[in-house]
DNA sequence: CTGTTAGCGCCTTCAG
DNA sequence: CTGAAGGCGCTAACAG
């Protein structure tokens, strides 16, 4: 392997001066640069990232750490844009992201995965999909001891910046757009997880938009389970003039129950996933675009390694109307 | 940080002492292995893994180079599986898994790819979804300069394994079957993409059926595409029996059509992936276990990496009726 | 602007 | 069986 010295040797630098070019420092002549430059071409000299981040004391190393459904919920769209999102974004920056699914570290102690983190030189965290009762999780942002982002969660610290949109105002609108275009008074909401980030936040959206409009409204959880939701439709749906569902999943399920049950209801979605198209109906949803927002999870942590601190970042979001006849037609 | 230093001192031996109780040397005494570990527990002492790859020249570092659909195909089940398995059993194996999607690599030549991998130290690769027409990938596998395993497509070198699973007689097990229960003679196959590794596989699995059992075959290529298959099931589909397909995307396609035109025929697919349960209908089809495969895959870089030769692996299949009850109920 | 030097944390002969 | 010493490839003061 072609090391820096061989690089040096042949430009006829110091080693040092090598690696300011390759580091772009600023006070190096524009000859010498040159000189350098043209016996790194020749030689083809690749830096060594790890050598760097060993003599640097800074790996450039982040962990996406994430909650994926692949065993049982079949295919989770969402967590593949965040993925998708966040390794793009890490490539841009230079970082070196290695993903690390919940169900890995599920049995760990507190001391385990900062053991582990703290043997792979990693940096910063991003962290996706965190509920209330993960509790080692939340011990790990506590402790400050990473430079943590976390996505859908309104945790700030010294060391811990929170990424994502205004879920209330987002639920707010997207279900007053969907009962106002229906007239509808009487409204079942399928909340998602009892004491979850987001869910209550949507919560909040709704029960200001009931206050708001005069309305009715009745409350059940369907842990954003399409299984659960269809079940509440078939229980509370008859009576009700719109089904609001906190997830598009759980709006399938409001749907397969509908069409079973045989009558109309609008169903209102939140979050604007492809499957969508798959079911091959048509409804409101708040779009959430994924990938920017661990995108952008990425970003915040670059800063964040910079010595920053941590902040709450908001998105923006769309309101559509889904209907994918790309993928249905 | 506490180093192997920290610890030497602490246990009253030499720092290379300490090295060789963490890396398991034969050549120490039970008692001085006792200290050391004592002193290892007593400081919370974490070994860089950063800096034993740097001394050792040897880095543990793999990647996962996969052919992610996330943006075209909305949700890409397969991919995800490989994932999922590739990562855990890199963890299993204590190796260092980076993800990377075709897409960050596209643009880049063959030098620059190289010059990635060389630059983080990765030692093995593993590829998901190569297609005949990535020729800087297929310069990178007859370069033979990393340890490669590839998934899905039968190239074997001095560095190179392969892991698949045996798609000629797959497709013939399940298309067989399909007709056979369904008394179909006329045959509409829609195969994947022209001139790929496992289409032509499976493609060699229909002929020798159609000769076998006497049957007719039309033949045509559906890139894998939902939307092809719905068009090439809408052209083709009248006059036909039975439709096979050369994967269960392209399936659902095909039945989408059919319930379209209003006709009944047999489907048949190829891959058992979750999503078909949303489509809400049943077809014979192969399934592949992937996270099962990638796993493999992983499995055999390993043993690639200790100076192995490479070879084939094919793995088994199972046959079996998709109907996903526990999620449309 | 360039070179010298001292590590980063660990592994690995090689003496003892 | 144990310890001393010399790197791995690179960065970062500090001189010059």
């Amino acid at each position: 392997m072609v090391s820096i010295k061989d690089v040096a040797r042949q430009a006829g630098v110091a080693i040092s001066t090598v690696s300011k070019v390759l580091n772009n420092y600023p006070n190096v002549s524009v000859a010498t640069k040159e000189k350098v430059n043209r016996a790194i071409a020749e030689l083809g000299f690749v830096p060594n990232a790890i050598a760097a981040a060993l003599s640097s004391k800074k790996s450039g190393r982040i962990a996406l750490l994430i909650n994926l459904n692949a065993q049982t919920q079949a295919i989770d769209e969402i967590g593949m844009q965040y993925m998708a999102g966040a390794i793009r974004q890490a490539k841009e920056y230079n970082l070196d992201l290695v993903t690390v699914f919940f169900s890995m570290i599920q049995d760990m102690t507190y001391e385990e995965i900062t053991r582990y983190f703290l043997s792979q030189n990693i940096a910063g965290i991003i962290i996706c999909g965190l509920s209330k009762d993960d509790y080692v999780l939340h011990e790990l942002i506590q402790a400050e001891r990473f430079k943590i982002v976390i996505v859908d969660a309104p945790i700030v610290n010294a060391t811990t910046s929170s990424v994502w949109i205004d879920h209330k105002r987002a639920q707010y609108d997207i279900a007053k757009k969907t009962i106002l275009e229906n007239n509808a008074k009487r409204v079942l909401y399928i909340a998602g997880k009892k004491n979850g980030y987001v869910t209550d936040e949507r919560l909040k959206g709704m029960n200001q938009l009931v206050q708001e409009l005069k309305l009715t409204m009745l409350v059940r959880y369907g842990n954003f389970s399409e299984l659960e939701a269809r079940k509440l439709t078939f229980q509370y749906g008859q009576h009700k003039d719109i089904v609001v569902c906190a997830s598009d999943l759980m709006a399938i399920g409001a749907m397969k129950a509908l069409t079973e049950m045989d009558i109309f209801r609008p169903v209102c979605g939140f979050d604007g996933i492809m499957l969508m198209g798959y079911v091959g109906k048509q409804m409101n949803t708040v779009r959430q675009n994924f990938a920017r927002i661990s995108g952008e999870a990425v970003r915040e942590l670059y800063s964040l390694m910079e010595e920053n601190e941590g902040k709450n970042i908001v998105l923006d979001y769309e309101m559509v109307r889904m209907q994918y006849l790309d993928i249905i037609c």
